[in-house]
RNA sequence: UCCAGCGUAGCUCAGUGGUAGAGCAGUUGGCUGUUAACCAAUUGGUCGCAGGUUCGAAUCCUGCCGCUGGAGCCA
């Protein structure tokens, strides 16, 4: 009977093949043991000469690594497997002899397993990031449906930028200039005055020579936007779905977080609501904790970013940054106007900023003013004014980076390997 | 773009002026419970590239290229 090594639990004490890849083998005279994997997990398969003979037992033993095969075995429980599960190997089938697979047991260096991320993938420990990246996609979407979200795309190709602060990926579009999208906020914002509650999940681009274990030249971000909504009720919004996510994944892959050797104590503190504390409190902080390299007015770095999530031990809410600092389309605080009714949201274990989110201007003169501030002015904004002229009302929205929000679950040092074929700063292969 | 470090066997690295090395992988043999198995033998080199100093350069100097980490910017 055909299954599947994620399946074997069912099928105790029968005999069962398996289309699988040999991961490593390990031999000795009589006895092999061949470490395979299908992609739903690893399991051992036992091979004995005495049971398969000696012809089937020598080829079993001049296996490749990577060598693909329907292996034929009897399951059985095992105390000494991780798995819980052996295979007790009584026959099987070569599909293709694998010669000299580049990554072998051994450790690697960056550049090697980069250049082979191809092959990368089906080591064990990336297997086990691709699944906890796909349980976050899964529980966004199920978050989201059961908040009364609609899924909204916005477009990729785009006419122009959503901040004009960021550098764009610049592409033809016929005759005309297009840019690779950097947010689908705006188009978010028409959408939410047409469904109420919308979001979106999908890639962006930002053409800047960042270099650091947190960026990526393209990666995917998760942008809800709420009609009749206003700066706090997105942010419990916002920690319920962080929550969401935290608890699925424990719940979910618990084996890929051992896997991992992830800290799931740090996980199942993550408790929604979040700390929240204001900009100024943020900087009275730091300048207490001994930094004199920034003063009301500057932004955080990636060193000011760490202290303050350092300090606890949930994700924290940095509020009301200066306007001036922040994108043109953020409310001004009505109390203040020198801030803006906005948060990030900063993860815990210095994994840095996974949410950026604002209450919206909704104002039609307002907006048209930021607009001149800023040298925004042409056509290509002339839809989003449109928003704020037919029945403008408040609303918010905030977006999640999915690949930091990967790191920081996964406890995944570098944000290149929560991603399957990250697009790096000198790198467009594999 | 700026700052710092690195570049030697398929991989990870040692070698800092005098014959090019180790571990792993590969190959051959041994071993009935291995977990990156172990033991023995063995194959494997444009020392990133170009120029310079020197009797002699992987080693010292200059330039270039590539990579890694960080900064700025941001999710």
């Amino acid at each position: 009977m055909k299954t599947t090594i994620a399946e074997v639990g069912k099928h105790v004490n029968e005999s069962v093949t398996i289309g699988v890849w040999l991961h490593n083998k390990r031999s000795s005279g009589k006895i092999a043991f061949l470490q395979l994997r299908d992609g739903t997990g690893f399991i051992q398969g036992v091979i004995v000469k005495s049971v398969v003979g000696e012809e089937l037992f020598e080829q079993a033993k001049h296996l490749n690594q990577e060598t693909s095969l329907y292996v034929t075995g009897e399951v059985v429980e095992d105390k000494r497997s991780p798995l819980g599960y052996e295979l007790q190997v009584s026959g099987f089938e070569i599909i293709q002899e694998a010669h000299d697979y580049p990554i072998t047991p051994k450790e690697h260096g960056t550049e090697f397993l980069m250049d082979h991320r191809h092959l990368w993938l089906r080591s064990k420990k990336q297997h086990a990031i691709m699944k906890v990246r796909n349980e976050i996609i899964r529980a966004t979407y199920e978050f989201f449906n059961d908040e009364g979200f609609v899924k909204i795309d916005p477009p990729i190709l785009t006419g122009a930028s959503a901040e004009g602060t960021t550098e764009l990926f610049h592409t033809k579009y016929f005759d005309e200039d297009a840019y690779l999208s950097q947010s689908g906020q705006l188009y978010l914002e028409a959408a939410a005055m047409a469904l109420g509650k919308v979001f979106s999940f999908g890639p962006t681009f930002r053409a800047e020579k960042s270099k650091t274990r947190r960026h990526l030249i393209e990666f995917w971000m998760i942008e809800p936007e709420m009609a009749f909504m206003d700066h706090d009720d997105s942010l419990v919004i916002q920690e319920n779905y962080v929550q969401h996510l935290v608890q699925s994944v424990l719940k979910n892959c618990d084996m890929e977080l051992d896997v991992l050797e992830r800290d799931k104590e740090q996980l199942k503190k993550i408790k929604a609501p979040f700390p929240r504390i204001t900009y100024d409190e943020a900087i009275e902080f730091l300048k207490k904790e001994g930094f004199d390299d920034i003063d009301w007015g500057d932004d955080f770095g990636a060193p000011h970013e760490t202290a303050i999530a350092e300090a606890h031990d949930q994700p924290v809410f940095i509020t009301h940054f200066p306007t001036e600092i922040k994108a043109f389309y953020m409310q001004p605080d009505p109390n203040n106007e020198k801030v803006a009714l906005c948060a990030d949201l900063i993860a815990p274990e210095g994994y840095g900023e996974i949410i950026g989110g604002s209450e919206r201007i909704y104002d039609y003169e307002l907006m048209k003013k930021r607009y001149e501030e800023h040298g925004l002015e042409g056509p290509a904004y002339e839809w989003y004014l449109q928003l704020r002229e037919y029945g403008s009302v408040p609303h918010s929205g905030f977006g999640l980076g999915l690949e930091r929000t990967v790191a920081w679950i996964s406890g995944t040092e570098h944000i290149r390997e929560t991603i399957p074929f990250p697009r790096l700063l000198n790198r467009l292969y594999p």
